[in-house]
DNA sequence: ATGGTGACCTGGAGGC
DNA sequence: TGCCTCCAGGTCACCA
């Protein structure tokens, strides 16, 4: 599942097309583009004749810049990959398993492929002084953003009356989180996911943080986290980390600091994995 | 402000 | 073998 890591994974591979321009686009399902409210003939329109800038990256959200011909960059193309989105960049057009979005550009083909259409594409303006698509204004900093500032979202944090989990969930809180990184910082902070986060210590708060960066930097130099083929990054290389876990997935198994079996719980619609002995509510 | 739930989806796994 | 239900995940809308 596409967190922070695997998001930046694709990034990294959308960098050799800055310059290319966009010959042509064809939406094949529009499901593609629920992000885009004006719907598929407008994306298709709008996005072709367009040159591609640098491409960029918040939380679990990817933009690239739009410039047309001799203006500046006002929209960007937003991707979010939702639940499978994958971005395929190919020198040739070769059919594929749920292929959504194909994009022309300068001789090579991007495709955009989700099987279970969570994911999408749009057109977006760029808002701002920091120039972030409309979309994205609402997401906080992740922390691998060098504008992080662990103090201020330690102090947010702790003035919110919710738990652990929850809060490291809230992309307005900090980005670029989901279940499995979730799951595996707080593992690695010894702690609950269910501790109140008023309740907590500042020291505990920044550990947490500083785990979920640390998680999420290993992740990224490893290429990423993969569990059912689903992810695959711009090349079409499948990114796969899942032996490197900790605590995601690791029910009934050791801990593997103090063996006691892990245990799984279902809070917020979603499971939780954790060692009952190390990470205690405090 | 916060929590809870459902909607959006597909396909793999497990039960019978 | 096949049919059925359940489950996974991120985001957002909506209601309490």
């Amino acid at each position: 599942m596409p967190e922070l890591p695997e998001v930046e994974v694709v990034r990294r591979g959308l960098l050799p097309l800055v310059g290319a321009e966009v010959e042509a686009v064809e939406v094949l399902d529009e499901r593609a583009l629920r992000r885009h409210q004006p719907g598929a003939a407008d994306f298709e329109a709008r996005l072709t004749g367009t040159v591609l800038g640098e491409p960029a990256r918040r939380g679990k959200f990817l933009w690239v810049p739009l410039a047309r011909r001799g203006q500046p960059e006002q929209d960007a193309l937003l991707v979010h990959l939702g639940m499978s989105g994958q971005l395929l960049l190919d020198d040739e057009w070769r059919p594929h398993r749920h292929e959504r979005v194909r994009i022309a550009l300068d001789g090579r083909i991007l495709v955009f492929a989700d099987q279970r259409t969570f994911g999408s594409l749009a057109l977006d303006p760029l808002t701002g002084p920091a120039a972030i698509p409309s979309q994205v204004a609402h997401i906080a900093l992740d922390p691998l953003d060098p504008a992080f500032v662990p103090p201020a979202v330690v102090r947010r944090m702790r003035a919110r009356r919710t738990e652990l989990k929850r809060a490291l969930l809230d992309q307005s809180l900090v980005s670029g989180i989901g279940n499995i990184y979730a799951d595996e910082a707080l593992w690695a902070a010894r702690l609950h996911p269910r501790q109140p986060t008023a309740t907590m210590s500042a020291q505990a708060a920044r550990r947490v943080l500083e785990e979920s960066r640390h998680v999420m930097e290993r992740a990224l130099a490893e290429g990423g986290t993969s569990f059912d083929a689903l992810y695959v990054n711009v090349n079409g290389q499948s990114g796969y980390f899942s032996r490197s876990l900790t605590a995601y997935g690791r029910d009934g198994k050791p801990c593997l600091r103090c063996g006691r079996a892990l245990v799984r719980e279902t809070f917020t619609n979603r499971s939780s994995h954790f060692c009952p002995r190390c990470q205690r509510l405090r």
